[in-house]
RNA sequence: CGGGCUGUAGUACAGCGGUAGUAUACACCCUUGGGGUGGGUGCGAUCCGGGUUCAACUCCCGGCAGCCCGACCA
């Protein structure tokens, strides 16, 4: 990928107003464009990123059993008013007329779009358990959009729902989504705790947020660190230096965190309203069981950029980088050396590594070394007149101080399939 | 939704009741060529509406927008 060709222009100063560290950076390296307070482009540099976490998303998900699916974000208030959430939900849904008069609004959530749909497949416990995910766009009338990706009023929701006979298939199926979960997290470079939450409005027990520690974050999280129990402060009866009840040896902290993703035993409680029900083995009809399990693919990127950066810029980790690879080209651009450049571009391109290559002419090294910072790819590699006499190239991870020069005949030996 | 702060070139900032300035970006010329090289020329802006005033970018009121605090947050 030549950068000269990227759709990218990078900025040296903060945009004014944001605070956010993530904002500032993901605007700065021109990842993302703002419209408006809490909607957001994603320029070729964020497209990527987005696309490389909802693959870990859409793997983990499929590996938990799942199918994929696509649902309508526009829906008819009819089917909100089955659970009463056209009035309930009128403050944060957007709601609006057609051009008949017809009431329509934005989806801020799927579950009576997927009871409706579950109701065409499941009818015999014999077709339980079952679930089905889509990732798709959000949109919610957030009161305060903020902190740049962490809050928005469009944004990318991966929303997953299962089916199950009884409680005891919800509670199996639930353990194994929160497996998953953790495995999301850890792939993009997040560490992350199963948070005890309240239920909310979806349901009266308790419920699961997954929390990543940063200051950036808007929740209180009681953690013990020793074995990884939490809870949100919110609902927590226990006090900061108090022992783990859990582990028992462990002492709580309070966490300052983001939460990324929610899971929620539903129970009946939008079967009943859309008479969601199956035939058990005696042929008597009984409410499907629901779960539901969400994740923010923007709160993901906003995080990763939360916890990992320095003063420069970006540290992406390589799982979701956008390339993993950033070639600059610095000193004078004579022909030879051009020629010496693309030849180590194209053995990249050949190899299947993901690599930008600064192959900007007239634009001064220090500007190249700004930029790719700034940017945050994993690897940097430099090539100029004098790398190129030493028939070499210059190798500088992102997170680290020291640079290697690397032989042309042993790059092959570095940068594997 | 309550409170606060802020709206001036693409971006980031100054400024003043009377001709709007700097940096950067952009275009061209020269220079330089390993951490935003230096110099020159040029292009480019006062959020919207109302009020006060001889005169408003500046003062006042209202809107709108952005950010922050709080409330809210399936």
């Amino acid at each position: 990928m030549l950068q000269s060709k990227l759709f990218l222009r990078t900025q040296n100063e903060s945009p004014k107003d944001e605070v956010a560290i993530n904002a500032q950076l993901l605007i700065r390296g021109n990842f993302i464009h703002k419209l408006m307070a809490g909607a957001y482009s994603y320029l070729p540099l964020g497209f990527r990123v987005r696309e490389k976490v909802i693959k870990i998303i859409r793997e983990e998900m499929n590996a938990l059993g799942a199918a994929e699916l696509l649902m309508p974000a526009l829906h008819p208030r009819s089917i909100w008013d089955m659970t009463g959430r056209w009035e309930g939900l009128s403050k944060i849904m957007y709601q609006f007329k057609d051009h008949s008069g017809r009431e329509l609004g934005l989806g801020p959530t799927h579950e009576e779009v997927v009871s409706l749909i579950a109701k065409s497949i499941i009818f015999s416990y014999n077709d339980l358990p079952l679930s089905v995910y889509q990732i798709q766009t959000k949109f919610r009338d957030e009161p305060r959009p903020k902190s740049g990706l962490l809050r928005g009023r469009e944004f990318t929701m991966k929303d997953l729902y299962s089916f199950h006979t009884d409680q005891d298939s919800l509670n199996e199926f639930y353990e194994e989504a929160k497996k998953a979960y953790h495995k999301v997290f850890s792939r993009c470079g997040l560490k992350s705790y199963a948070t005890e939450a309240s239920g909310g409005d979806f349901s009266k027990e308790i419920s699961h947020e997954f929390m990543v520690e940063s200051g950036a974050g808007e929740d209180m999280t009681m953690i013990c660190r020793l074995c990884g129990w939490a809870q949100n402060k919110s609902i927590s009866e226990f006090k900061a230096g108090g022992r783990c009840l859990k582990c028992s040896s462990g002492v709580l902290e309070e966490m300052k965190s983001i939460e990324v993703g929610n899971i929620f035993k539903l129970g009946a409680k939008y079967s009943e309203p859309f008479s969601l029900n199956y035939k058990d083995k005696k042929g008597e009809l009984r409410p499907v069981v629901m779960g539901c399990y969400g994740i923010g693919v923007e709160r993901i990127i906003g995080t990763v950029v939360e916890v990992y950066h320095d003063e420069k810029g970006i540290i992406w980790p390589e799982t979701i980088a956008p390339l993993s690879l950033h070639l600059l080209l610095i000193g004078e651009v004579k022909p030879p050396l051009k020629k010496f450049a693309t030849q180590v571009y194209n053995w990249f391109m050949k190899e299947g590594v993901e690599v930008l290559f600064d192959d900007r002419e007239n634009v001064s090294a220090g500007e190249k070394f700004v930029d790719a910072d700034l940017i945050g790819l994993p690897r940097r590699l430099v090539v100029s007149e004098k790398t190129m006499v030493q028939e070499s190239v210059e190798l500088k991870e992102r997170s680290k101080k020291e640079i290697k020069l690397i032989k042309l005949k042993e790059l092959s030996k570095i940068f594997k399939k």
